[in-house]
RNA sequence: GGAGAAAUGGCAGAGUGGUCGAAUGCGGCAGUCUUGAAAACUGUUGAGGGUCACACCUCCGGGGGUUCGAAUCCCUCUUUCUCCGCCA
């Protein structure tokens, strides 16, 4: 959520930044100004009716304890007619403050300077490239042929159990899943990252916080008996440790890291897009989060992508990284890069990790702040991204290192796997 | 799931109808003292709205009610604790 003082003050600037999310945000904006005028003239005139009321109070306090019923009763007659203004206004001010809240909910963040202009994730910038593409030998499969062929990942007993998107991981496919868990959760707490573990439910403030809700519910599993949510990522409950917390600047960085599984209804395309492991309703995650001082905070999103260009270093996997463009940015971020795998059978690129800065978009919703030298409070910048998603990284690895006799194994693996090789 | 008790500032803990945004202690911050630190002493120390700055307003778990007036009384929800039951 964007602050109201920033509207008041850059009004322009933000409908000009918002342009490259190809969203005209001019009337938008307007009705929230109009909406924060009308709010604060309400809650003056609310405030200077309760101060009557207050005053009058005391006053019948002192005529009662000096034995002066009458006058007493004479002001309580004027104070009805006070109680009366006051809850007119009142409710007027709660409509006009909801109203401004749902406005202020239906605005994105305003996109970095360095975000380019942009439709789709056609328009996202390549920035950086690594890793070479592996020549695979005539008769190389996806890995969902992979999977059958070699009885790691079994899609149709998902369906029998739960249904499409939850795939069951079988034998060396599910240990090759809890080694890449156990390594990503070690290369990250060697970067200095706190790991944690959360729940996998969420309430609907948590939601409200990080951006999930009011616009997205449909994209979580909801659980009506309870009032809870299923997360879709790890953000969600990491991140909302810190609502409604003030921090001192001495806390920063706070850095966490947290594996979880995720959850998406998302109903999406179908096709060879979705096959296997491309899109699932669950999937597993490890998942990166920092708070950070504002000073520090694009800093801090650069050392997140070296870090993340690390693992796939030593995974030895092909990859790029992309900057999204403003229509392909997430609501709630101002700058994300995107990584992704290379998908030699496949023959296209899979997104794997996503690391983003939200600034203060999420801090204002969560009231996220912490104390600057002067002693006032400050809205604090969170990041996050994924180190890394599960699937489609096991999805490039099974493709990129198939031979014709059996699927190797990345070295950096071996140890957490304890075999060197599926066949 | 059944029975009882409780929820107050960073923490502990007073406060049972007006003078309470809230005693006191601890912690934090600043100062005095000290070569420095500790101790001691002094002062200061919740959040939000509003204002040029004051004034002023709101908040004692959430919501509603009684009253001229609520941290304090009533209803309700949530959470926590104790006991019993069940259970990984």
């Amino acid at each position: 959520m964007l602050q109201l003082n920033a509207i008041r003050e850059n009004k322009d600037a933000i409908i000009e930044a918002l342009k490259k999310r190809n969203l005209d945000a001019a009337s938008l904006i307007a009705t929230v100004l109009d909406l924060d005028e009308k709010r604060r003239s309400l809650q003056t005139n609310l405030d200077n009716t309760l101060a009557e009321s207050n005053r009058l109070s005391k006053e019948i306090g002192a005529l009662y304890k000096t034995g002066k019923a009458q006058e007493a009763n004479a002001l309580k007659e004027e104070t009805a007619n006070l109680k009366e203004v006051s809850k007119q206004l009142t409710d007027d001010l709660n409509d006009t403050a909801t109203a401004l809240q749902n406005a202020l909910y239906q605005i994105p963040n305003v996109p970095h300077d360095s975000v380019p202009a942009g439709k789709s994730e056609e328009d996202n910038e390549e920035v950086y490239k690594e890793g070479t593409v592996p020549v695979l030998f005539d008769g190389a499969l996806p890995h969902w042929e992979l999977a059958k062929k070699y009885d790691i990942i079994d899609f149709e007993l998902g369906v029998k159990i739960a249904g499409a998107g939850f795939p069951v991981y079988k034998g060396k496919g599910a240990r090759l899943q809890r080694a890449l868990i156990n390594y990503f959760l070690d290369k990250n707490t060697a970067a200095g990252y706190n790991e944690i573990q959360v729940p996998h439910v969420v309430n609907e403030a948590s939601g409200y916080g990080t951006g999930q809700l009011p616009d997205k519910e449909g994209q979580m599993y909801y659980m009506p008996a309870d009032d809870l949510y299923m997360i879709p990522t790890a953000e969600v409950p990491v991140t909302n440790i810190f609502r409604d917390v003030i921090l001192n600047e001495k806390d920063f960085p706070i850095t966490h890291t947290a594996y979880t599984p995720c959850f998406r209804r998302e109903a999406g395309s179908y096709g060879a897009h979705v096959r296997g492991l491309n899109r699932l309703h669950q999937f597993d995650k490890v998942e990166i989060v920092r708070v950070e001082h504002p000073d520090k905070s694009y800093e801090a999103l650069n050392g997140m992508v070296e870090h993340v260009k690390d693992i796939l270093r030593e995974l030895k996997l092909p990859y790029r990284i992309l900057r999204l463009c403003g229509g392909d940015l997430g609501f709630t971020s101002a700058l994300t890069f995107d990584f992704e795998v290379f998908s030699t059978a496949q023959d296209r690129w899979l997104e794997i990790s996503s690391v983003s800065n939200f600034e203060t978009f999420q801090a204002n919703r969560l009231k996220l702040r912490y104390k600057d030298e002067e002693g006032k409070s400050q809205l604090a910048h969170t990041l996050n991204g994924s180190s890394l998603a599960l699937p489609r990284v096991l999805a490039g690895i099974l493709e990129n290192y198939q031979t014709e006799d059996g699927i190797r194994i990345p070295e950096v693996l071996i140890p957490y796997c304890g075999f060197d090789r599926i066949d």
